[in-house]
DNA sequence: GAAAAACTGTCGGCCAGCCGACGGACCTCG
DNA sequence: CGAGGTCCGTCGGCTGGCCGACAGTTTTTC
């Protein structure tokens, strides 16, 4: 088996991993559209990503639910029943959980990283559970649309956010597990009440932040 | 601070925790009723319950969304955004989870037992998402019980089952996502068709555990 | 043992939003 | 640059189930 090495050009997120992380791991490259797991799989694996993009989700009959969508940088563990799927071309490093089991007895720096991903994976998945529970999709796409604002956005003049989100209409509403109709209607309706604007499929920009906050918040 | 010790008498899902692994954790008794934890809290703590039941919830305005019950045996982290609240009187055994971190740090062997504790969280977590994403809630219900009746209960003769559940209609609700009322209509319907029978509140006689099954497999 | 509290069963109005369908717009590929 | 593929916008029928209300039953407390 042939030994990779992280590239010099990698993505910042994922050479901010510490390099003793990565021993034992192997590279792999899965080609765009990539099933790479699937719920039945019986190989349990932690995989890094380094490149590219996955997406993590549960299958319904007529829609898909994604859980997360990967970039470089993360770190994953495919022990729950989901699907994993390279959305475009993507490089992981990958290891199976039985020989990571014995990574983390043999280095202990190991355990905490590992233990914050879990608990983060965990967080999300509670978060994610109450909006389904608790929340209509109106809340759940304004919460979204904050959070990424808050996350990812830019201020600009005049209290106008821009937001690069490189997500399309049916993305968003399978990450709140919503249809894309329901999700093109909501933004559209926003967008008419100048609330935000859509620029192409990859930008927003969102003239009432506090407007969506409180659309995110039913009283 | 006086340490106490587990009784001779604890559950014996308590007594099969390694004893090490009860080094540095503090008994505290917990009345019933009493709001151990909410999401609000800053204060992360792992948790080990040696007698009693904790429910673990997620708050809507109207109901809520009960994530599990935890009992004698359990292990449990507070760091999602939930409250904790004793059914009954409880004693746990408490550790914040800075003291915690450091005690894996010096004793790998307990990294394994927390690696499967917040696997199994997120297992239940995406397994409840599924739930709210895709199942209505008959499908729910058939499922909860057809589950609980392979992990608690007793197959008679006949092919009958025999399922002690200490679980309320509310309760049943509250893990399923939905309400009181939706549940105890179902529950009745399946009685009046001869697919079970509830005997008080704490028992089910199920009489058609293939029937159940496949009202949790939606085609 | 009675009163209070908690839980359950039932009913029906109401509505959020799913989903199939269709046409248009945009992007990719050859 | 055109064809094909993919995505988006819109529409409206339909339905699952929430929830307020009320009455009855069971359990708990004193």
């Amino acid at each position: 088996m042939e030994l990779d090495l992280p590239s010099a050009s990698a993505d910042p997120a994922f050479r901010r991993i510490p390099p003793h992380l990565l021993d034992g791991f192997v590279a792999h490259d899965l080609p765009r559209g990539c099933l790479f797991a699937t719920p039945g799989d019986l190989r349990n694996q932690v995989l890094i990503i380094e490149s590219g993009r996955l997406r993590v989700y549960l299958a319904g009959e007529n829609r898909e639910l994604s859980l997360s969508f990967l970039e470089p940088g993360d770190i994953y563990t495919t022990h729950t029943p989901t699907y994993v799927e390279a959305v475009v071309t993507t490089r992981v490093w990958l290891m199976e959980t039985v020989a990571f089991a014995r990574k983390l007895a043999s280095d202990p720096s190991v355990t905490p990283v590992m233990m914050r991903v879990l608990g983060r994976l965990l967080v999300n998945a509670v978060n994610l559970i109450e909006d389904l529970a608790f929340r209509e999709v109106p809340a759940r796409l304004a919460r979204f649309l904050t959070g990424m604002a808050e996350r990812r956005g830019r201020p600009l003049d005049g209290g106008i956010w821009l937001l690069p989100l490189d997500l399309g209409t049916e993305d968003i509403a399978s990450l709140l597990g919503s249809t894309r109709q329901t999700v093109s209607s909501l933004l559209n309706q926003w967008e008419r009440e100048g609330i935000l604007q859509r620029q192409g499929r990859r930008v927003f920009y969102i003239y009432q932040l506090d407007t969506l906050r409180r659309l995110g918040t039913p009283i």
